[in-house]
DNA sequence: CGAGTTTGACCTGCGC
DNA sequence: GCGCAGGTCAAACTCG
């Protein structure tokens, strides 16, 4: 009960040279596409964690002003906005960051919030995505909070969430497969406002790992799926597609007899698709660097790809792969997810992450 | 057995 | 201060 035409999504991922055509076509639709290339510079691996680029202390300033004409609009595909644009060493510890952003927290994007308010709330997710970018870095009266006790007396490092650095992605279909990091899925939560889930997943590669991801289907575009990450990752990144079993499983795994679908074979295809673009990979990384953007902290210059399929898996795509009994999706996850609790989600597919850090 | 997913519960942040 | 929504944990379960 996808309501996504998942040939469509593997002959996309299949032809895709297409990659910047999505890039192309936002930016003959969406005024902000052009931002990209205006304001920031291009990754060539979109999914990638950013390194920083050179110093561009107006940078934001003058994005601010390309973008208040186009606030109202949504989308803007596979565009990444961060805030990092201050010449920072991609080592650099977050809170080295925030100390020498301290201040830098005045850009004038809250009025974007508060023309979100007269906004759907669809456009205001969107939106906020952005503007979280602008404000994660925010001088924390809270450095010093203390790590709150958990359920299992386990320190949670929590920071407040627009002050958490974060790195929003919106990418095509064709784009969620590049990812070479190894994510877990750790969460699945319906959000407000939004028929999809979004997924939370984290790095498998090493224990320490911070770098984490989300992602979700934009409700706007649903051929649009909006990835943000957060966190770094604290080892060197893979030189190919992690095979991680999980990652393995849930793409070739013969579904059960109920699972025996389009979608599953849709799965297989995308899994090998995929595969060829890591080969060929090069084109595709040329595409994606058309598209995104820039650059934050974390690790730079890694390569990526594997979770392309579990992104497609997990929102929406294929089946649900291995652990848990899940029909993914067909019931949100967390109970607590508050108004799309009873979740319509009708995509479902499984949950791979998508995109990588 | 190890690694992944699912999913209910819990915790925190934030707006009102 | 309260309640909502988002984020994370961890037990249970699947799979190779």
């Amino acid at each position: 009960m996808t309501d996504w035409d998942l040939n469509a999504v593997v002959r996309s991922c299949r032809y895709s040279t297409t990659t910047t055509t999505t890039n192309t076509t936002a930016a003959s639709e969406n005024p902000l596409s052009c931002l990209a290339s205006q304001t920031f510079k291009e990754e060539s691996d979109p999914f990638s964690f950013p390194h920083f680029v050179e110093p561009r202390t107006n940078a934001f300033q003058e994005l601010e002003e390309l973008c208040k004409p186009f606030f109202p609009t949504t989308a803007i595909t596979a565009t990444t906005i961060t805030t990092t644009s201050h010449g920072i060493k991609p080592n650099s510890s977050i809170s080295d960051l925030q100390h020498r952003l301290h201040g830098s927290s005045s850009f004038g994007f809250r009025g974007i919030l508060d023309q979100q308010r007269l906004q759907g709330p669809q456009q205001q997710q969107q939106q906020q995505q952005h503007v979280y970018q602008q404000e994660f870095l925010k001088p924390q009266a809270s450095s010093s909070m203390s790590l709150p006790t958990m359920q299992s007396q386990v320190p949670r490092a929590r920071k407040r969430k627009n002050q958490q650095k974060r790195t929003v992605r919106h990418v095509t279909a064709e784009n969620l497969s590049a990812d070479v990091w190894a994510w877990r899925k750790y969460g699945q939560k319906p959000i407000k406002g939004s028929p999809y889930p979004r997924n939370y997943y984290r790095c498998s590669s090493t224990k320490g790992c911070t770098a984490r991801k989300q992602v979700e289907r934009s409700n706007t575009d649903p051929n649009t799926f909006i990835i943000t990450y957060t966190g770094e990752h604290t080892h060197p990144r893979p030189t190919h597609r992690n095979s991680l079993a999980g990652s393995v499983r849930n793409k070739f795994k013969s579904a059960d007899a109920a699972n025996t679908n389009d979608e599953e074979a849709a799965n297989h295809n995308i899994n090998e698709e995929t595969d060829k673009m890591i080969d060929g990979n090069d084109k595709e990384s040329e595409e994606m660097v058309d598209d995104d953007e820039d650059d934050d902290i974390l690790i730079p210059n890694i390569a990526m790809n594997e979770d392309i399929f579990m992104g497609f898996q997990e929102l929406g795509y294929g089946n649900s792969p291995g652990g848990g009994s899940g029909d993914n999706f067909s019931s949100g996850s967390t109970p607590r997810g508050g108004a799309s609790s009873g979740s319509s989600w009708a995509p479902c597919g499984s949950a791979a992450a998508v995109g990588g850090c």
